[in-house]
DNA sequence: AATTGTTTATACGTAG
DNA sequence: CTACGTATAAACAATT
């Protein structure tokens, strides 16, 4: 038996084919691509892609980052941070062992991620993760995939004589590099449908990033407090009503008060917020940039782990790339 | 025992 | 091409 099983039937089907029986029990509201609440029943016809999820164009890093900045303390345990994001992004629904394990992987060998320790008493497993305090803006960029630097802890292990790095003098042979795409993956014959257009469509057209405060699902505080031990809601709205209307939207231009001091790391989600449950290619406000002479990663070209189930098409908006790309066109 | 955390190894794609 | 950032798997150790 394979390591990891993948869930029966992920709790997400059944939460899509009607029963809005969320993994907490309670009836979570449904949200759709935008966050907008789905009334049971109500959902549109050709909505059902149930299990047809793409894969967030976040890397895990950016995932884990979101999850603590929107956290009210700034900080999550290991659990709460799998909640949200499977609470976000019906993605994340499926294999969670797999992805689980990425995740863990990322806190810990991440610099940029630190281990808080938990409370006095409070009971529970795992300590509180959050951000680096130097760690800053990692994806002010606005590429999710893929940093330009990754945020080393500055702590210089060993001696502190620095001197020259120590660079992993990994050289060595890189190995066979074949294999690859040997078999293409021969997608299911049927064409992958064309992309929707709101995959496409920048939906703000708004430039680069504006770094509009806009509040992250925020699991209020009646998750961050009582959050129940398993069983419960934790995170009772994902978005807030008046957020949904995209027609007033910044709130607050700062994502940080003057009273908070220190430590901040704006993440400039913007937009971000759109692309809660993001449920398959709903259009990435962002950063995606047809420019031909420059290569970033794609995440939907390069999807390694599948990122739909076999049969189910999928939507790859092809010829875009991540990156803001510097397109300094006003010149 | 299960969850949480650390570590090693491999693979992939892009940046330079 | 190599270097780097990331994804994934897996083998543990630590904790509850
Ligand atoms: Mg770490």
């Amino acid at each position: 038996m394979p390591p990891y099983q993948a869930e029966p039937l992920p709790e997400e089907a059944r939460v899509h084919l009607g029963a809005p029986v969320s993994e907490f029990g309670a009836s979570l509201p449904e949200r759709d691509a935008f966050g907008a609440e789905v009334a049971p029943g109500t959902r549109p016809l050709g909505y059902c892609r149930s299990l047809n999820h793409t894969k967030p164009p976040y890397s895990y890093i950016s995932l884990i980052c979101m999850a603590i900045q929107q956290a009210p303390a700034k900080k999550l345990t290991l659990n709460e941070i799998y909640q949200w994001i499977r609470q976000l992004f019906p993605y994340y629904r499926q294999n969670q062992q797999r992805w689980q394990n990425s995740i863990r992987h990322s806190l810990s060998f991440n610099d940029c991620f630190v281990r808080v320790p938990r409370s006095p008493d409070t009971p529970g497993k795992g300590s509180y993760w959050a951000l680096h305090p130097d760690s800053g803006n990692m994806f002010e960029n606005g590429c999710y995939m893929r940093r330009q630097k990754r945020f080393r802890c500055p702590k210089t292990p060993a001696s502190p004589s620095a001197d020259k790095g120590q660079k992993e003098a990994k050289s060595g042979r890189e190995e066979e590099r074949r294999k690859r795409t040997a078999e293409v993956k021969m997608a299911p014959s049927t064409t992958p449908p064309s992309v929707p257009p709101c995959a496409l469509l920048p939906r703000s057209p708004s430039p680069p990033p504006p770094l509009q405060r806009l509040p992250f699902p925020s699991a209020s505080k009646e998750l961050q407090t009582h959050l129940p031990l398993q069983g419960v809601a934790p995170i009772p709205h994902l978005l807030n009503p008046d957020l949904q209307t995209h027609t007033s939207l910044p709130p607050q231009p700062e994502p940080c008060m003057p009273g908070e001091p220190l430590t901040h790391h704006p993440f400039s989600i913007s937009q971000l917020v759109d692309l809660q449950s993001y449920d398959g290619p709903v259009g990435y406000s962002g950063y995606y940039s047809s420019n031909p002479h420059s290569h970033h990663y794609n995440p939907y070209l390069t999807a390694r782990e599948e990122s739909v189930y076999p049969g189910d098409s999928v939507y790859c908006p092809v010829g875009l790339s991540m990156c803001p790309v510097p397109i300094m066109s006003s010149s």
